[in-house]
DNA sequence: TATGAATGAGTGTTCATTCAT
DNA sequence: AATGAATGAACACTCATTCAT
């Protein structure tokens, strides 16, 4: 993972003209939609937080929803990134696989305000998973699907999944687990209690 | 489960009371908010979809807030009595474990849209999952308190694991595959398909 | 002064065709406007007070104003029945002109509900004083204006004075200090002690 | 008086900061109220008469009643100030109680509007006087009350009345002839004549 | 670039009034 | 006559967005 982090979120290599301020801004979003939810934050909370005006939030985002696309084209960045860096390491699909979701755990855990805006307040704004044309979310997808394929080439998984399928259901199941620490909020489980169980 | 269902979400036999207008508001409003969310939509378009006027609400609920607790209110009397009913057959906790679970899921099926408002719009809203004081919800999760620790007494679980911890993984486990439905929306997985997966 | 009082307020002679539920809706909006303002109580707390339904109400009066402009005329009915009833007594223009007054300040003392309502809330809303053809109102000042026509006549009083000017002085400045009773609502000065100072 | 009057109303010397917009609003909802009424104006009309948006009005006021609220004080401060400089110039007390009473007319005469906000809309508003910690209006009283005890130390008022009391019921006094004249809205009668009759 | 005062469309909520029973 | 559930117009207030400085 990246070690250039600014107040705990990695700035990517691949975005290095993304300002400061945009940044400044894009974290301060994601700290304010955690704590109070999207719709109950104001762009004057968010703008306050960023420490600049309200008016300058519009320099650098479209509009309020441009905000929240903006953090989850981030953290998709940052997931795919984190998620292509660790699988040069191994060829064996089945450790991949393991990896892929061991890591998916980890950037939540990380990042727990960034996964809880991720997966409750983008979900909740069906508008967006509707309208807004997920390009990143199905790169990330894909990865598992990749893996997938290349298993069952290998004769590693059945053949009678359909890899379409199951790249959703993997990420579902991961997601979900995910979710309720997000929800829990208790950092009780560590990853492996929650395996074991 | 009962039977005097209408509009396809069944009556309550201990609510007799609640009027007509009532469940057709609530009805509404499930069906408004599960379409495009609770904060997108309208108190106006609740009244609309439930052909009364806009005041007419007011006479039911105390405020829009309200609304959405009493959706939630009203689908765990729904789940807590289905729960009760059914697990009276049986008498063996890993049974009745089984049962809970296939319960819960066969209801997500069923009113997929409760569930969604259930699942995403009230979890969106972090203000109602902390000062609302959610009675209902422990009733329900003290059902699978109960199974555990009736599964302990029995030396069918481990006892090592803590009932209270294990209830809500449990409860999070199996929300967390409903959700999954939920978002997508498709019927396509069948119960087995997703329980063999 | 009328003894058939009922709940503290007299019934007038000259309206026995009022019916009760009249009475018992304007004496309960007498007491409710003097408690909580005309524009801050409804329709509803007026109905709850006088312990009938809210539709009840517009059986009686044409609207809400109408409700006001009611106690209005019923006030000064019973004060132009008073002061008549008194007058009669006397022949002197100055004993007249003092014990109209009196007899003023003595219905304030007696009535203070509506006599706050009369003072406060009806002056309020300028829209009655100025829309409504205040009839009553004139026919309660022109007995001024005949006592003081009547001590002109007879020299007692100085002729230099407009008697359509005095009548609204004398008036103006009875109606104060009554008003400064109402507001005070503190029966600590008598009569006397006001007259003194 | 202060000379740097804006639209017939005192820019008070300790409040410049108090902006033009301020002001601006403030004057429109003093013409607006005592037009129509507090509760007949709508935030819209005070908006339209100060010719801003809606939203301007809570860049500068909490809500509709610290409108009114604002009104009051500005006034208090205003004719506080007003009294201490008039004050100033004579040592007598019973100059002084002269002066301030002429004082308090000239005032009332010279703003009609404003004194019909004071009197009638505040008034009626019995929530605000009751649950507003009314400092000014104590401040201004305490004026007279100073004058009260100051011709008393001198001899000069009978020492058997209690200030506390007197100041109220000079103030109820005079006040009340305001009033008089604001609801004839006439200025038909001169200071001189009212003081006379 | 950056600001933040100003905007005004949008919405939750109230309540006077009506009308079927 | 009496009811009170239902109505819907009206309004206070919020906040995303703009733009002059």
């Amino acid at each position: 993972m990246n070690d250039h982090s600014f107040m705990g979120l990695p700035q990517l290599a691949d975005k290095k003209s993304v300002s400061d301020k945009h940044r400044k801004i894009n974290i301060a979003a994601i700290s304010v939609f955690a704590g109070k939810g999207f719709f109950n934050s104001t762009v004057a909370d968010v703008a306050r937080e960023a420490d600049v005006a309200d008016g300058t939030i519009y320099l650098y985002f479209k509009n309020k929803d441009d905000l929240l696309i903006s953090i989850f084209e981030y953290s998709m960045d940052l997931f795919i990134q984190a998620a292509e860096d660790a699988l040069k390491s191994t060829s064996d699909p089945k450790e991949k696989l393991k990896e892929f979701i061991f890591l998916h755990l980890k950037m939540v855990q990380k990042y727990p305000d960034l996964a809880q805006v991720i997966q409750i307040e983008l979900r909740q704004s069906t508008k967006f998973m509707k309208e807004y044309p997920n390009e990143k979310f199905f790169q990330y997808l894909d990865i598992v699907q990749g893996i997938i394929q290349e298993g069952q080439a290998l004769g590693l998984f059945k053949k009678n999944l359909d890899p379409v399928i199951l790249k959703r259901v993997i990420f579902g199941a991961v997601d979900e687990i995910a979710l309720e620490w997000t929800l829990m909020k208790r950092k009780r489980y560590t990853m492996l209690d929650a395996a074991d169980q």
